[in-house]
DNA sequence: GATGAATGAGTCTTCATTCAT
DNA sequence: GATGAATGAAGACTCATTCAT
């Protein structure tokens, strides 16, 4: 179905992005990663923007189809919560690449309009779930933006430390820090 | 005084390292925009990576002090927590750039020893006070990076906001957000 | 076949090494000559340094060849001299800027080892056919080195001559020559 | 007299020259050796060719000067040769900077007219007592330049191999390679 | 006169991109 | 489609030269 050599190109790219950023990054080092020519990779993408592009919005797709997969529609903003919290973290570990490139290009100035609409949208996503439980009375009367960043803010940093070996990852500590966000957010 | 040529570079490196990166940033540039030839550059800084490291030391050291002026070594640690919280806004308000700056590139690869360091150092301030609040049983028991997390990750993504307009700074957004900051990290 | 780039840059890289020296070649100057972009040649050679190491190898080797072709081994001295002295001339002659490069480059501080040893052998062969000849007591029994220096000194002096048109080359004067320098060598 | 700070920077330049080149010694490096200002070169040369054509007239003045002092102007070409000879070594063995500089910038791209000159002024001594030679019967009726490369081309191979190490000089050594040169160039 | 800070042209080298095979 | 040789623009950095002090 997909393209072989594509798909090479995408993978190879996506870490040496996330690792070396995109200005760190070269064409020849993407080609011998992906064991392709150095002229495949224009076959394939415009240029370095393009391709980066195309991986950022990749990544964010698939972190979004992450999060709405089996999301509770119930109306339980907890359950929610604690739903997207745990999806944040499975997609981080399963896909750390992928998180790490999100986090590291978020904002960067290669991006463009498509890029850029589609981390829109995943924050629109967060920012419906928020607003809705702001309705319900069980969140805080705080800018949804403002919530948001208590949650992802936190999330982006915590997964930083797991990385870099900071912080050991538990299921008891992943379990306290979800009460922590929660309580963050809810009224108390 | 203070020197009106390294000054210059300075401020104009410290713009286009937060904005473009390291690797996306040059040295023409920097030199424009410092109004200053090229060569210039070199009478003041080693290389480029020396650039960046003394920069990066900089902003830290500054950081740091700025939390650290009329600390309120009461003990009183719900005064503690927010004295380092507006400081770290008021910071921010401040010196954009710097915040930035410190943020986009702790990690990297250019850092040398003494930058990491003085980042360290920088953690273990925040450690300290956080060790006590656990101690007074005040604050969760929790590893301190984590509850440093929820703090100082919603903090980064706070300003990335308030900074690209998505989201506008008041007094009293900062109080509600202190308050759920501290909730986030006490015992309830 | 051989490489048609590669051929034109170490030609032009030939000449103007021999006619400039070392630091007064510049890599634009060899990419113009050779007609060539900049960058070619880098795909050739790793670096300047690498470059002019390979001429020097290349020329002492052919240098060297051209010696040891149809040497005589009869153990005949004065058949032996004359036969090196002809050979210097011929290819002189024959590759004016390999006689012009070797002697402009030899002791350069960008030699690498490799370039050292392949000198080394070459004046060993010398070295071998004087001393024998010094063993026959047909040679003055003087260091061998500055018995080279009475032929390879006056040779490579007076090929700078007959290239900067000081002088004119004959078969006449070269005839006489070498007798004058076998004169300087042999016991009288 | 003479100014110091000039003999200070020719001096310093002398060597660098001598061992580094022409394009490899800068400006800045002939400064610092000579102790001061950069700029104060240009207080004493135009540039930086101006200041090895200065530098290779002056050598090569002092050479013929001592090549021409005691000069015995009787005839004997004999004497006269050894005259030279020995003038020769010695001027070497005191001016080992002045004759390494002679010898790595005869034909050096960025000498001018008049150092042209003075070479060719220091050449026609040679040539001069040479022709006298030969007029006489004492020399071989070969061209004067030739017989110049027998004495002066051995002489130069000699130096750089007393210098470099590769040689030992000896009283003896020196008498039976004047022996060998005067064989090479009388009629024997 | 002397200095050295400042400069920008020029150095080596890399790399995004093209194109003939 | 795939390749990788070729290119030249651009990057980090150096240095001859100037000029304000």
């Amino acid at each position: 179905m997909s393209n072989n050599k594509e798909d090479a190109i995408l993978e190879a790219a996506m870490e040496l992005f996330a690792r070396r950023g995109y200005d760190g990054t070269t064409i020849p080092m993407i080609a011998e990663k992906a064991k392709v020519g150095a002229g495949t990779i224009y076959r394939y993408f415009e240029n370095k923007e393009a391709l980066i592009n195309s991986l950022f919005i990749r990544s964010v797709t698939k972190f979004l189809k992450t999060l709405k997969n089996q999301f509770p529609e119930t109306g339980d903003i907890r359950a929610q919560f604690n739903h997207i919290f745990y999806r944040m973290f499975n997609f981080a570990q399963q896909n750390p690449f992928d998180l790490h490139f999100i986090n590291a290009h978020t904002g960067g100035y290669y991006l463009d309009q498509a890029s850029k609409e589609v981390f829109n949208e995943f924050f629109s996503f967060l920012t419906t779930i928020i607003d809705e439980g702001k309705e319900q009375g069980t969140l805080r009367s705080l800018p949804s933006k403002s919530l948001i960043c208590l949650v992802y803010g936190t999330f982006i940093n915590l997964f930083k430390m797991f990385e870099s070996g900071d912080l050991e990852k538990s299921q008891e500590l992943l379990k306290n820090i979800e009460e922590a966000c929660w309580d963050a957010i809810r009224i108390i």
